[in-house]
DNA sequence: TGAGTAGTGGGGACTGGTGGGGAACCAGCA
DNA sequence: TGCTGGTTCCCCACCAGTCCCCACTACTCA
């Protein structure tokens, strides 16, 4: 990515953010919508993926990122055991949209519930996908990686 | 509608869904009839068949899905004991149906029986097929699963 | 301090899901 | 063989949830 050559008359090229990274506290209104950050919205052009994720949050792909990591699950067979527990967990969450005129995403009642989501969210970005959470469980798992950040580290040889 | 005679009119910008996914309440009505969600429609231009599947929850291929599975299995020897369970699970149970003008598809009762069917029904898409849940199969379901998710994302190599 | 952008809220049209009525088909019995 | 009862299928209509669009407010940057 990165290497951006004649920068464009508009100024402010608003290049596409290659990598999700950040924190953001958005609402969601009755509605179930959930505004994107702006500067991430150009990498859902092609539509967003929206299913559950690892302690309980949601996670939001790309569409494009989303069809890489099933393509590579469909490989596999359909009776096999951890096979069955992506495809419940994850496709069985899968909800398919497009972001809408300003930028927001619905999430449907059954994803909200299993997140916990209502009122305010945190949105984190997370390298190939943003993450949605409750704001308690957040600070939560914020608390507990805080714990272990230096073995985590030393163990990745950073 | 189709004022004009485009030829393909029916394609709409939402094309063919190509893999199933995604979480659905829908009610079985009086006469045992189910609505198949409208995005995954056209998959069943072809026909459907319902037939038993894992955890005691029924699966609803497309025609043509089916008929690759049911062709694999015909190339072995009837004698198999693998053959002979998949013949009397899957085939045995197997019911062939069009959706009806409304989209809807018809269960027979010993499958609804089979899969405690009755009033709300979980939909599931479950990338090469529909899965249909009584709900709190599919609660007890996704919260074993959910225990187990993290470890399968690692084995998958996720 | 003003202009533009981002986030939020809400109203209205429309599509999809559900229920039910009626016709057609089938089988059993007289 | 004709009649009757039941089941299945088809079609119409209502209702609710979803999507799209417009408007307002707050914040940021020049």
């Amino acid at each position: 990515m990165g290497n951006q050559q004649a920068p464009e008359s508009e100024g402010r090229s608003e290049q596409l953010e290659t990598y999700f990274a950040g924190e953001f506290s958005h609402a969601l209104d009755e509605k179930g919508r959930l505004a994107v950050p702006a500067k991430f919205r150009a990498r859902f052009k092609e539509g967003a993926v929206v299913t559950r994720w690892m302690n309980e949050c949601l996670a939001v792909f790309p569409t494009s990122e989303w069809e890489s990591i099933n393509a590579e699950i469909r490989k596999r067979p359909r009776t096999d055991r951890t096979v069955q527990t992506f495809v419940h967990f994850l496709v069985g969450g899968a909800h398919e949209a497009d972001l809408d005129a300003q930028g927001r995403i619905g999430i449907p009642a059954h994803l909200r519930e299993y997140a916990g989501l209502g009122g305010d969210a945190i949105v984190i970005g997370a390298n190939d996908r943003l993450e949605l959470w409750q704001p308690d469980r957040w600070h939560a798992r914020l608390a507990q990686v805080e714990g272990s950040i230096g073995d985590s580290l030393s163990d990745l040889g950073i």
